[in-house]
Formats: structure tokens, sequence, C-alpha cells
DNA sequence: ACTTAATGTTCTATTTTTAAGAACAAACAG
DNA sequence: CTGTTTGTTCTTAAAAATAGAACATTAAGT
């Protein structure tokens, strides 16, 4: 029972004339074409077409139905394509969740620059560190910073950030600039984000690892903050490279110990839902922002 | 690929929540419902549902289609119950043709009792001796008065008439009362039906087939005409009992030569297109006239 | 943290549905 | 009256849908 079909047999018969030539119409047969305009009489238990081999008219059943069809037709074939055409197009909405600090300081201009290229893609950006559930709660898109394993999701790299350890010239000139590893052990304090530890990983020079403890004197949710409680000299911190790059580069900050930090390599993903179906305007962001932010060779 | 069925489904498993409820709801297993709903995903290219092991959120497209697919539902639903109670209410129109001097004089009564039983039935009779087409030209119902044969249409017996040679007290007077078939050869002349040949075929009292030609002065294509005539005395005249009773009762006219016609008996045929499925007014109808018009046994 | 229960997906065998093609019946045209 | 066209019906073949099991994943309870 296939009732559109079976609307749609209805319709060309009464439109062609005779069933011969519906059946021509939708290239089938006209046994076919047959069956079903009796199969739909049956279920209904009303004539629709009264007809010999030669004349075909419509009862009145028939006309009050062949109306409805015709517009149960018009209205399905609409609803399909609208939807259709929704998704191929550059329009909608993207809802998409980011770390704050990446967020504010990368990500914001590039969405503002996407938006330019396609200015009727609206965005809905959620500015949050914890950890969202992207089909709870209806997101397209979620930028995350980690080294991630999420199973039911799907993930792009898209960048890589890179932690440094800074201190301000002032609070080097005061307790030291190290140049070892070890030279951390006694008379620093660094500055940190919630929930890290003090212990901090380091590769010595000798290539094995080495974890040094670093008593904090400050903890905040917010990296800029602590990048900006850094460079008043208040104590060391580990920074992503894309909020102390800057402060490093005017001098405010400087490296400890460049290059002997572990893993001091984060990940950028763009992690979606696992959907076969990805509308365009999330396909072209992805690729927009894998672009802009490559991965340095 | 049905259609219909796909948002159904679709729409039982957004409004149940869950893939197995709405199996549950729809008397099949969850496969059946996945398989259905990747498939309308498949086909219109874009995810409607994201969902996980536990959870489903509808997509921007899904919300639209939701609300598309609740309409077209409701719309179809409709289609098909305001045709079929239609059929099935005692209410509405027929189209009937009848032969002029017996729709007026025997079935006009016989409708405007039907009506009274059912007044939401309208009549759009067509009182017209020559043959119609049912189906071309749109008739539920003919009313015949023939010995029928016409394939593609289905036949009821309502009723028998009676043919009489009648003629007024002056005519018999003024030209011999017949008593057997061959007084009729000379010195009588009749009043014609168009078409009607004037020979006359009786059967003798030996039993035997005997054709008598009677020559026609006045010829007309209306019986009660013809009855008029012959109460005026113009000529004898072959007419149905149902036009010329009266007449015969109130002794204006008398039956010439009774019980020695030949093929005096013709048959009233309700007559209707070969179709399955027939509305229920046309079957009451059928019914009635069958029942008032009982054929005497 | 581990186990248990529940959900959704995928696969295969089976059933059900549909279509194709031939044969037939009916109706019109010449 | 005959030939051609049209619609219906029947049977066989093909296609589609379903049920059921197996599996992966996730949530909840202990």
């Amino acid at each position: 029972m296939n009732q559109l079909e079976e609307m749609h047999t209805f319709v060309r018969v009464v439109e062609a004339g005779s069933i011969t030539k519906a059946a021509e119409q939708m290239d089938t047969v006209k046994s076919a074409i047959s069956r079903r305009l009796s199969e739909l009489e049956n279920r209904l238990g009303v004539s629709l077409i009264t007809r010999t081999t030669r004349t075909q008219t419509l009862t009145d059943a028939g006309l009050s139905f062949y109306d409805h069809c015709v517009k149960i037709i018009d209205d399905v074939s609409h609803a399909e394509s609208s939807i259709t055409n929704k998704e191929k197009a550059l329009e909608g909405r993207i809802r998409i969740a980011v770390p704050l600090s990446f967020g504010l300081s990368v990500l914001s201009p590039l969405l503002q620059q996407f938006n330019i290229l396609h200015p009727n893609i609206k965005f809905d950006v959620d500015f949050n560190d914890r950890h969202v559930e992207l089909t709870e709660e209806g997101f397209d898109l979620a930028i995350r910073i980690a080294k991630l394993k999420d199973s039911s999701l799907i993930a792009r790299r898209l960048s890589r950030i890179k932690i440094l350890l800074c201190a301000s010239p002032d609070y080097l000139a005061k307790n030291g600039t190290p140049t070892i590893p070890q030279d951390l052990g006694k008379g620093h304090v660094k500055l940190s984000y919630h929930k890290e530890p003090d212990s901090v990983p380091f590769i010595s020079q000798s290539g094995r690892p080495l974890n040094i403890s670093i008593p904090s004197v400050l903890t905040a949710n917010n990296g800029d903050y602590l990048c900006q409680a850094a460079i008043a000299g208040q104590g060391m911190v580990l920074s992503p490279d894309f909020i102390c790059a800057e402060a490093i580069a005017s001098g405010k900050l400087q490296v400890v110990l460049p290059g002997q930090l572990a893993n001091s390599l984060l990940n950028v993903y763009a992690v979606y839902p696992q959907s076969r179906h990805q509308p365009e305007r999330i396909k072209q962001l992805i690729t927009f922002l894998s672009q802009q932010l490559k991965v340095p060779a």
C-alpha cells in the first residue's frame, strides 16, 4: 500500500485520459496502472473513474479526490525539495561551541571573515570551556582543544597549539632565569588554570622526562587573566601561544626553558556529530577554518 | 520508496522520542524503523535527527520537515476519509435518466417519496427517450424499457409493462369491435409511436403467431399524446398500461382483443455502470424502486 | 570501576509486495 | 464484420520490506 504512488497514478490517469497513456508517461506497463487504480478504489471502497474500454469519466468522488491528490502531491514535493535545497544552500544557522579564550582571540575574527564570504549564514556561538554534549544540546559543531577521544563524534584537526612557560622580565630578574628544569625547584611560583597540577613535565637535556613541582600562587579559569597576571610579574604561567604570543613579541613576557617543556603541543579539533549528511554550510566552514588555521608543517 | 510511510515513521519517531518506542507504537521492530529513517535521510540527503544510542535531537531541517509531514499526513487522511464517508452517507446527488412518459407518470411520484425518506439526496433527472450513454454522460442510473442488451452495464429488472391495444368506444362503434385479429385487416387505423411498424403481432386462438398490418394515420414520439388522440377517437393505439390504464378504468378507452397481442410484455430495468463500488444512495434507490414497482407474480 | 540493561545499527533469511508479460474480453472505427 | 485499441486478469519473476539475531555503544545501578 503506497498511498502516494496510488495518488500519483490516479492523477496521471485522469490527466492522461487513459490508462495506457498514463502507463507510458509513468514508464511502466498498463497492467501495473490498472492494478494500482483498482487497489486504490478497493481500499477506499469508492469508484473514482467509471471506465469502459474506450471512455473514462470521473465520478463525483473521483473529482473531489483528484483535487486533494494534486494538492498533496505538490505539498510533498515542496516539503522535500525545500529542506533538500536548504541543506545544499550556503545559508542558515550554524550553532557552534568554542572554548572561551581560543574562541575570542582566534576564532572570532575567522568567523567574521567567513560571514563576509557567506553573508546568509548566521552564527550562534557558545563560548564555553565546559564539555558540551553536541547532540543533546543541538550543536552543529564544536571546537575542542585536547587529545580527543569521543567515539560517537567525528573530529578533524584544525591546528596545533603550543604551550609555553612564560614569565615577565621583572619576575625573572627577581627570581632568577632558569637554564635547566631543575633550576625551577626552588624560589619559583606559577599561576595556574583551574585543576592544573603543580607538577610540570619537562624533557631534560639528556632527553629523559622530568617532573618539577612549582607551587601555585593564583588560579583562575581564564587564560587571558593569567597572562595579564604573569605580565604583572606575579609568577610564571603555562600559556597557549595564541594568548601569550603578543606579550612575548613585545618583550612583556619571556619564554622560560624554551623547547624543554614536555607535552607542550595540544591539538585543535573541529568536532561534529556522526552524521552521514552534513549540511553544505558546515562542510564549508570546517574547510575554511582548516585552511586558515593550517597546521605549520 | 514509500514516501508517506517514511513520513509517518519519521513523525512517530520524533513524537515517541526514540526508535524503539516508535517501533512498538507502529507494531513492528526497531530495525525496520531504523532502516526507514535512514533511507529517508539518504534520499533527502539531509540529517533529520542527530542521534546517539540514547538521545535524539531534531536538526533544523528535521524540525521543518516534521511540520510539513504532520500537515501532509493529516491532509491525506482527510482526503481519503472525506470521499469514503461521502459515498457511505445517504446524501449527495443522483443523476438519473428516464424515458419521458414512464418517468413522468410512474417514476416521478416514487422519486418524491424517496426524497421524503432521504431528504439529503438531490435528484438530477433527465427525461429523455433517446438512448443515453451512462458512463460518458455521467449518469449514475438509467431506467430502460426494453429487452435489454448492454454488456458493460448492469441491469436489474424493476417491473413489467403490459402493452395494450386500445380504442375509444366511439371509434369501435364506428369501425366495428374486432373479436379475432383478422377483423383488423380492413377498415382500421392506428396511432403510432415513432418508428413503430404498421405490422402488429398477435397470437391466434389456435396459438399461432399472426401479423396484422394496420395503417398508421398519426405518429408521435409521445405516448400520452397518442393516448389522448385515441380517446378522441382518431384510431387505435398500442399503449403501455401505465399510460392508458386510467382511461380504460374510466371507460374512455376499451382494450381491443385482450390477451391476443403478442410480445405485449416489456421489462423495466434499472441500468447502472459496471462499478465495483456503488454509492450507498444508489443502492438504496434501486432497492426502493424495485420494491415499489414489484413485478406482479 | 564494573556490571547490567537498554538503545540503535547492520546483516541475512524469509516473507510480502510489486511489476512485467501474455492472454483475454470489450469497444470502437472503418 | 473485422482489425485495432483499450483495459483487466493471471502467472511468473523481480524487488522490497520485515523479522530476528548479532553487535556496538551508552547510560545507570551497585
